[in-house]
DNA sequence: GTGTTTGTTATCAA
DNA sequence: CTTGATAACAAACA
C-alpha cells in the first residue's frame, strides 16, 4: 500500500533518474491503466520529456515539457513504478558480483506492467500494477489544479496546523478518528498503515469518534502524523506486499511497525497482545493496553 | 469456493 | 448541500 512515505520515497528516486530524460518509446499493455486513451497517451509522451516531479497526499504529477500537459500517476494498492538501466549495464552488474534485489534481476516487463516508459539512454521506467486500480492518466493543467484542489494539507507543509487539525474535530464529530485520518481531504497522504501506527503513537483507539478525543489527544495525534510519516520516509517506506521502489527495493520500515499486520503480538511497548479489528471498513489494529 | 487485502469513488440515508 | 456509512471495484493468495 503506497501512502505518503512510499510515494515519496518512489518519487525522489525517480528524479534522480528520469528528469528531463527523452522518452523515445511509449509501450502500453494495458489501455485502461492510461485512462482508456492509448493513442493520445502515447503521442503525447514520445519525443518529450519530464520536467518535474511533484507529489500530492499519494498521487505523483509528471510534468512534462513541451506544451502544458502532466501525468497522472496513482498507484493505488499494488502500483510499481520501477526503473531499470539498459540491460547491458545490469549484466555487468551481475557479473561485477554486485548483490541486485529480485526485481533487478527478474524480467521486466512482466504479466503486470501495464506501461514502459523507454528513454534516449537506454533506461526504461516499467509502471507495474496487478489489480489495475492505478493509473497514469494525462491532464492539463485545468483539471490537474482541480484535481490538487480536493486534497487536505500536507502533513509536512505549513499549512498543516493544529487549528487546523483540532477544527476537524468538531467539524467531523461524529467520525471515527480511523476515517477522519484516512480522509485525504482533511489530511493528505494517510492510508491504512499509517493510520494504524499514528493512532498507536498517540495513544488513541482508531474506532473512537471524533468528537470524543480531548485536546491533549488532538495534539498528540497531531504531532504523530509528521513523526510517524518521516520516521517511515526515513527508511525508505514499509513492504507489507507489493511495495518496491524506484529501484525494485523493498521499504525497511516494515520492522518498524507497532500494531499494523501485528495481530496476535505482543505490544513492543506493554507486551499485550495486538488486537485487530474492523473500522470504517478497512482491517485495524491497536494494542487495548496502550491506547485508550 | 470463501474470505481477506485497501485507495478511492459511487451510492444511499439522514 | 453536507456528513457518514457502506458497497463495489480488481487480482491474488491462504
Amino acid at each position: 500500500m503506497p501512502e505518503l512515505p512510499e510515494v515519496e520515497t518512489i518519487r525522489r528516486g525517480l528524479v534522480k533518474k528520469i528528469l528531463n530524460k527523452k522518452i523515445v518509446h511509449v509501450q502500453v499493455y494495458h489501455h485502461t491503466s492510461v485512462g482508456n486513451v492509448k493513442t493520445k497517451f502515447v503521442q503525447a509522451l514520445t519525443g518529450n520529456s519530464i520536467a518535474a516531479i511533484e507529489r500530492r497526499g499519494k498521487l505523483m504529477v509528471f510534468q512534462l515539457k513541451k506544451g502544458t500537459k502532466s501525468v497522472l500517476a496513482h498507484l493505488k494498492m499494488t502500483g510499481q513504478l520501477i526503473y531499470e538501466r539498459e540491460i547491458k549495464k545490469r549484466v555487468e552488474l551481475v557479473a561485477g558480483g554486485h548483490k541486485l534485489s529480485e526485481s533487478d534481476i527478474e524480467n521486466l516487463p512482466n504479466k503486470h506492467t501495464r506501461v514502459a516508459l523507454v528513454f534516449s539512454d537506454g533506461g526504461q521506467l516499467f509502471f507495474n500494477d496487478m489489480r489495475i486500480f492505478g493509473y497514469m492518466k494525462l491532464a492539463d493543467a485545468p483539471v490537474v489544479a482541480k484535481v490538487l484542489q480536493n486534497f487536505g494539507p500536507e502533513p509536512f507543509s505549513k499549512a498543516f496546523t493544529f487549528f487546523y487539525f483540532s477544527l476537524l474535530f468538531i467539524k467531523r464529530s461524529r467520525a471515527l478518528v480511523k476515517a477522519l485520518l484516512l480522509n485525504q481531504e482533511l489530511v493528505a497522504g494517510l492510508g491504512n498503515i499509517y493510520a494504524d501506527e499514528v493512532c498507536f503513537c498517540a495513544g488513541v483507539r482508531p474506532m473512537r469518534r471524533a468528537g470524543d478525543v480531548t485536546k491533549a489527544e488532538q495534539k498528540k495525534l497531531f504531532d504523530c502524523i509528521p513523526k510517524i510519516l518521516k520516521e517511515a520516509l526515513f527508511h525508505r517506506g514499509t513492504t507489507f506486499r507489493n511495495f518496491l521502489d524506484s529501484s525494485g527495493r523493498k521499504g525497511n520500515y516494515t520492522d518498524f511497525l507497532r500494531v499494523y499486520d501485528r495481530d496476535g503480538e505482543p505490544c513492543k511497548k506493554c507486551g499485550t497482545i495486538i488486537k485487530k479489528t474492523r473500522v470504517a471498513g478497512r482491517g485495524t489494529h491497536f494494542c487495548p493496553t496502550c491506547q485508550k
